[in-house]
DNA sequence: GTAGATTATGTCAGTCCATGACAGATGACA
DNA sequence: TGTCATCTGTCATGGACTGACATAATCTAC
């Protein structure tokens, strides 16, 4: 990897941070892409080249950890049902990002905080986990061998279940790691409980 | 009502229909505020007396028939368990806007398409669909006499279905109420088949 | 119907997000 | 070292949105 790559690479990881710390202090929508810029030594049009809106780099560490979420899945042996090779994805990806450098980690959860905080970015979020929908639908239909509404539900299954997780750790203002997965496993669980057997495949 | 109030409405809609008018002609990004007002006759400044954003003209008619919604959930007698008050809603939702003032049933499926046309629209959709899902969860917890992770996994299910529901008329061209219906209807059927029986009890 | 209180609207100035164009700086590579 | 590709800063611009203030419309009471 040579200098110029590793600079860009540097200078991304830089506006994530500056960003994030600057929205937990002042807020999203106070904090200004020059407060931004600034805080790197870097012209606001910079900014710009590296995301494409401000809410983009508050958004940059969940659209990185999806991306990790996908490869996982697509890992999954073809044996797996599809919402359990949904949850196992799930699970492999939390452990990474347990197991990764603090730093990411530490990210992670800072950018969980801006999301939880910001109802702007909230939304944000959900577009996000809605373009992902797309791209778990395929493999979804790949598992199942149909692309119908079965399918679609399955894969909105999942995302609900995601979401409600998620939610819980906000109400219980949960921001470790081994808490989020403590809500994920009882969401699973509660899907377990209330399905049919059977009603993923 | 007085003169005051009614031309107040009056204003609101002919926004309301003119932008949708303007963005379905030539797009949601490059239709300008300015646009709209002069095509209504008022300043930009007064457009956003109205809305408090560009965002938000586009979804007043979704925002209008959550509302609907809401109100006939309301009205559900409290013997039904929790998702078929909520499916029935929906329902009587739907055939108010059937038997309605056909000017409100074009308006909203205008909005419609707007909203399917328009990437940064639907992620408001999305939006506006969880600010909801906080007020239908306190109905389900009402009804089910309790608030805890069932209740957020029973409202979130619901969500997804008419989530699900709605993207299949948009893949089906389906822009018609009947239509719309008969796909509602379809997922509503597939949720009953892969539940366990009284899973929202 | 007229005076005075309320409320809606228009005008103006300003902030901020976002983008295109171009020039200068910096790393890549022969 | 020189040439090329790429990154960055500067400048100018457009469009969303907001606050402040003046004007105009409606409402209310007499």
């Amino acid at each position: 990897m040579g200098l110029r790559e590793r600079k860009k690479l540097k200078t991304r990881v830089a506006l994530i941070d500056a960003a994030l710390d600057l929205f937990l202090e002042q807020g999203y929508e106070s904090t200004t892409i020059d407060q931004i810029a600034a805080a790197v030594d870097v012209s606001p049009r910079t900014f710009f080249r590296y995301f494409g809106s401000k809410e983009d780099v508050a958004l940059a560490p969940a659209t990185d950890a999806q991306d990790v979420f996908l490869s996982e899945l697509h890992d999954r042996p073809g044996t797996e049902s599809p919402f359990t090779a949904l949850a196992q994805a799930m699970r492999a990806a939390v452990a990474l990002l347990r197991d990764g450098e603090p730093e990411d980690k530490q990210r992670f959860l800072k950018a969980r905080q801006v999301v939880e905080a910001t109802p702007t970015i909230f939304a944000g979020q959900m577009r996000l986990m809605l373009a992902n929908e797309q791209r778990i639908l395929e493999e979804v239909a790949r598992r199942r061998g149909a692309d119908d509404l079965r399918s679609q539900f399955v894969t909105a299954t999942f995302t609900s279940t995601i979401r409600v997780g998620l939610e819980n750790c906000t109400l219980e203002e949960l921001s470790d790691l081994d808490g989020m997965t403590k809500r994920l496993e009882d969401t699973f669980a509660l899907v377990d409980e209330l399905m049919v057997a059977g009603w993923d495949r």
